[in-house]
DNA sequence: TATTGTTATACTCTATAACTATA
DNA sequence: TATAGTTATAGAGTATAACAATA
């Protein structure tokens, strides 16, 4: 188990929305927005090491298993996206490689270089941990369809456009 | 200097949108919209260690600093929040106590308890984090106004409901 | 010479368990 | 007895620095 307590033992104290940021009225049209999203941001990361946990991920691990769904990956990368020393990769892989989900293969062009690939455990773990991170939050799952539908809209211009 | 590489020596191999979510034309409204506000979320979670290292602080001691803001906190209230045992408040409050930015102070109903608040130092410092916080992500400041005011009005909405 | 990955070392974050001082 | 916080210990994540193999 990692990150959680275990009880339900504890004063919840609840906030109000915006425990953090700026007032909400504050700012031009993209700080009042962000400022919104912001909330929702936070709560999500606050909850993430606790679903990685559900893995026995530890919330990095389950960032490396997100990454490489898509293909092999080179260490230096995996260091370079993870925004981290290359040194902790070796140990990151190292432990990953120990539970037997990813594997080191030496690149052909470059043998300096080894890449990263999912086992097919590690294949079979990614999934069901990608299913429980595409799961909508409480938030998002109670809004309106009309809501859902301009946000997705909105959301799909943002990131075309990017 | 903490969570970062210095140089932008790295091939970057950018990936377009979703290298993690399910298609984002699967599923319901519920699931196309959070495909897609996924995606924003997770590049700022990987980015708020290098975001909390401008300040010298530790990404736990960000969200510390961040929730002291609204006043004295127990120690096991802050523990709550973090979802982490209180053995792990301990050292993170020492280390923040001994920087100068939190007190301890012994609370007067119940002595067992010890509540948290930021010294001026602390406060001063919070209030430059939640501003870099708080300043909107380029793909937010990009938008249309028409989408951030939609926005703005969905989550309002999404955050009042809740 | 420069780069990829490793090893060595040190600090922070995290958990569990045992302890103290209060309640 | 139960709770708030501490201490002790151990494992994981992170950084820097020095190193080997390769380019």
């Amino acid at each position: 188990m990692n990150g959680l307590n275990d009880g339900p033992s504890e004063q919840v104290m609840r906030r109000q929305a915006s425990p953090s940021g700026p007032a909400e009225s504050e700012g031009g049209l993209p700080e009042q927005a962000w400022t919104l999203l912001f909330e929702l941001l936070h709560t999500h990361m606050r909850n993430f090491p606790a679903l990685a946990a559900e893995f026995e991920l530890s919330p990095v691990q389950a960032h490396v298993l997100r990454q490489l769904g898509e293909g092999a990956l080179a260490m230096s990368t995996l260091a370079n996206y993870l925004s981290c020393d290359a040194s902790n990769v070796t140990g990151l892989v190292d432990r990953l490689e120990a539970r037997g989900l990813v594997e080191r293969k030496s690149s052909e062009q470059d043998r300096r270089v080894k890449m990263l690939v999912l086992t097919e455990a590690g294949a079979e773990l990614r999934g069901r941990l990608m299913a429980r991170l595409s799961a909508p939050p409480p938030l998002i799952a109670a809004m309106p369809d009309e809501d859902l539908a301009a946000l997705r809209d909105i959301m799909r211009r943002a990131l075309k456009t990017q």
